[in-house]
DNA sequence: TTCAGTGCAAAGATTTTGCAAATCA
DNA sequence: TGATTTGCAAAATCTTTGCACTGAA
């Protein structure tokens, strides 16, 4: 998601762009990892002193609820968010430095679906995928 | 993960097998949704009285570190826990009744993580995949 | 001007830790 | 018996809420 694009999406439904949102905006939007409230907060804070922790967290529950930030869950760390892209993505995760990219991946995902579908009786509607290794900066440090 | 390999790995593990563990145990095992510690203690502690909330949160760590435990992560609702099945499966939960159940699923999936690799250049250790949508019985009640 | 948004402080909720007492092996 | 394990109480986190003040539109 463009920060630009964040800001305008607050705007256009009736939400008002404030130091501290777009303090967030920017937090979220330039980090490559993921970012837990405490982190986003200590960021934010720098180029936004006297920011509230309590407003990290309605901003970004806004945010999420827009869709322009994702929730990433890890084992014992959760509640991490990151920016989301355009579409219906999922995340990849770096183990080694913890950044985040996302990838498209519907066509993909969807014969799977339809077998479990098929052997279940669900109807699936939703689904959440992360996978999670090493980037090709830590595969080359880890040697 | 039958409820007696539980209990037997603990043992063979060094572990010993209390009251409160089989307690924790048997709840895990028995649930058909995914339970958050304070579920856990608030079951367990009907045939275990005096069991205390510590107790299982120990208890759940270390089934988690021997594999016997999945946690699974919602949105909003994080921290949950299922008895795993054995080998590596993937969750679908029903977003009616929160029943989990789980699937295979390491051939289909097989395809997406080999091209996400190629074209990301990361070297993909780790998935987490979670369905979710809505069993037979909550399809059938939704109409 | 006006009301959504903010920060503070306090309340809640969740999870972890220290330690004496209890208990499995 | 002896090392684990337990429960309590307290601490440490993390998150939410109430309320008077601020500031974007």
């Amino acid at each position: 998601m463009r920060e630009m694009t964040m800001a305008r999406g607050l705007r256009n439904r009736g939400h008002k762009l404030t130091q501290q949102r777009l303090a967030v905006i920017a937090v979220v939007h330039e980090a490559q990892e993921h970012l837990t409230p405490g982190q986003v907060f200590e960021r934010a804070g720098r180029v936004c002193p006297g920011l509230g922790l309590t407003t990290v967290y309605r901003t970004l529950e806004v945010l999420s609820e827009l869709g322009f930030v994702r929730r990433v869950h890890l084992e014992g760390d959760c509640h991490g968010y990151v920016a989301t892209s355009c579409g219906h993505r999922h995340a990849l995760i770096c183990q080694g430095c913890n950044r985040v990219v996302e990838f498209p991946g519907e066509e993909n995902l969807e014969p799977l679906i339809e077998w479990i579908e098929a052997r279940t009786g669900y109807r699936i509607d939703d689904h959440l995928l992360q996978l999670s290794g090493l980037c090709p900066d830590c595969r080359a440090e880890a040697g």
